[in-house]
DNA sequence: CTCATATTGAAAATGGTTTTCAATATCATA
DNA sequence: TATGATATTGAAAACCATTTTCAATATGAG
């Protein structure tokens, strides 16, 4: 897995006439060992940990070529930070963020995306991507929520 | 309905000890004379063309106070500029968004609605918000495109 | 090994949006 | 209507994630 990532980036750099470098694998390989909707910032304090050298740049820039290459996926959530996702999953996902804690849970909705390619159709889109996000509060969120509320006085705050 | 606007404004001014002024008339009743989707760029011209006097953090302000009041919807699209609409249809609703020409077009439908409430509820999620966005070619660019394509060898591109 | 050129890192620039701050406007109260 | 506390404004500066610049360096084809 880790080894058709670092494969497939060969070849695209190949394709595309660019050249390989420490750098770049050493960024993929970082991501690649990552969880999910990695921000670049999270991203750079980990490669910066294993490889002192790299910049920050750098790993913009990495991350766009991963993009272009196939192996990521850009994310832009409501909080102003770009994330990245390593693209092995095959299914197309959703998400579901929470508004307080910030978790991102993933779901897969076949019916959902079936409707939306009727709505595409209908008004003569030729669909390239999409995004569905659903903003709320997780469970726990909305348990430590209420246990705050119901320590309050009343409704009305002035600030 | 414009009437209404105001009034719905003042109230909100009032319930919040804040002020009435000038500006904020002249900032609404250029907002809700304008169609979907403005930018803050475009409401700043136009706002302009009838009150050179104000300011552009001004326009940012109000546009922030509309929404909280309820009159305004912040919308973000992925080209980096924070539009808004005015709060008057009542229904929910999501786009299509062009990424050749940056159309945009609306659509309600409500069995996605409904699905999107039953996976949320499926992961103890409190919905706060939603947003679906499907980008891709609207009828006038595919048309444009294939012209543009036809004229060209065969598929595969390197670039 | 050489050389053309792609890449890197640090710092500066970018650009939409927000904040600062002194001047001004609003409005409750007298 | 005058007063004063305070909210608001406009211009400019600050913010801040991201991109670009540029001189130094690394890569890889020949």
């Amino acid at each position: 897995m880790k080894k058709k990532a670092s494969e497939h980036l060969m070849a695209y750099l190949e394709g595309q006439g660019l050249k390989s470098t420490r750098q770049r694998d050493e960024i993929l390989d970082v991501f690649t060992s990552l969880g999910r909707h990695v921000s670049v910032e999270e991203l750079y304090e980990k490669v910066r940990k294993a490889h002192p050298h790299i910049g920050y740049a750098t790993v913009y820039r990495t991350m766009k070529l991963l993009t272009d290459a196939g192996l990521a996926e850009e994310r832009r959530f409501e909080d102003g930070f770009t994330r990245y996702e390593y693209t092995s999953s095959a299914a197309h996902h959703d998400h579901l963020i929470c508004t307080r804690c910030g978790e991102i849970l993933e779901f897969e909705n076949e019916r959902i995306e079936e409707l939306q390619a009727d709505v595409a159709r209908k008004n003569h889109f030729q669909v390239q991507s999409h995004k569905l996000e659903i903003y709320g509060l997780c469970g726990a969120c909305q348990r430590k929520k209420s246990r705050m509320d119901s320590g309050k006085t009343n409704g009305k705050m002035t600030e």
